[in-house]
DNA sequence: CCTATATGTGGGCGGCGCACACATTTATCG
DNA sequence: CGATAAATGTGTGCGCCGCCCACATATAGG
């Protein structure tokens, strides 16, 4: 290993991913990472004018393999492509709880501040309005278009809470919303899920 | 201020509630909270177990709050109760931010752990299944009423998150959900908020 | 009254984020 | 090619943190 790293920050951002994803943000310490890609404790800052910098790129690498996920199933038609949306949403927070809770769990006022981040988080959210605006046959400007996904989103972030850490005592085991569940109450109201298939 | 304090906890946990209050749990901490009541760094230790624990202690407060918010309006029948229950929940979240962060940013696993906590959230949660049997006149013992309560709150808790951080970007300034639009949401299913009267 | 227990004090350990000065490597340019 | 500037990593240190320990003091029960 050379003095000069090569990738120190792509490292620091890979082991903060890992890190985050086996204990959540708690367990993360700019200080431990430096130490896991054996660098001084120091070495981050060259690239990390902060901690909260760091977490805000993490959330960013979140927001943009969300998108990802979004896009991937873009090419699908009507109610499909909903279900495509939502398990992509949901599958996203079960396998990654932790990064989950740090996109979705702090404020979201950061990411009109932070121009990196807000830029990745309103892609997203472009990505819901405007297939939201098709699920629901309307115009991709009518005004009503931002209100829906606010609403569809709720739903999903409840929903994927309630799944990342089983709210035990809360629902039945055998009783996690899943995408079809979602997808039939955004089209049809809300109404409780029956038992899955 | 004799040797003894009197009562530190209570103490403690108001200085808590203040600061959480104010700056979010992020700007909390034991030797800070033992300074500003005026006793050693070590003191709380005598009252609480660990940091996690005072904050649990908090989060519980909280709920027997919102819980007693919730009672408050339980005389009020049909659609009116709900739209009670509604403005409650929104209200405690617009009135103490950094609480409710506290109370359902964090993992809800601990809640069947701590069995305080655990008593105070499921009395919460319970009040809300009992209203949502009586809004879509199901029997309480249905078991489609907790998972129906799940979806409420999925989009009581997205609308208080949105409200609270007022997600610029995201939702124009004036289209913020309202309880209106909720138990509207709730009754007739999802449709964009229009716009408030 | 005297002792056990509850409660608050003081010192200390290891870890943290971060600021500073310094070392080393890489890039730029005459 | 060689000097010099910029980028990148190191080392030291400060103040804060949560928490553990031994000790002091107040209250309660026999």
């Amino acid at each position: 290993m050379t003095y000069h790293h090569g990738d120190l920050r792509a490292a620091l951002l890979s082991q903060a991913r890992q890190a985050v994803d086996a204990e959540g943000e708690a367990g993360l310490s700019l200080r431990g990472l430096a130490a896991a890609v054996g660098v001084s404790p120091n070495a981050p800052y060259r690239h990390f004018p902060s901690k909260e910098a760091l977490l805000v790129a993490l959330s960013a690498q979140g927001f943009a393999e969300l998108t990802g996920r979004f896009a991937a199933c873009s090419d699908q038609a009507g109610p499909d492509r909903l279900i495509g949306y939502l398990s992509a949403y949901l599958g996203f927070a079960r396998e990654h709880p932790g990064l989950y809770r740090l996109m979705f769990g702090r404020s979201l006022a950061p990411l009109s501040c932070d121009p990196m981040l807000g830029e990745q988080a309103q892609a997203c959210f472009r990505s819901l309005m405007s297939l939201i605006a098709v699920v629901w046959d309307l115009d991709e400007a009518d005004d009503r278009v931002p209100t829906g996904a606010a609403q569809v989103w709720s739903l999903c972030h409840g929903a994927a809470l309630l799944d990342i850490d089983q709210a035990i005592g809360f629902l039945p085991e055998d009783r996690r919303p899943t995408a079809r569940d979602l997808a039939a109450t955004i089209i049809g109201g809300l109404r409780p899920w029956t038992n899955p298939s």
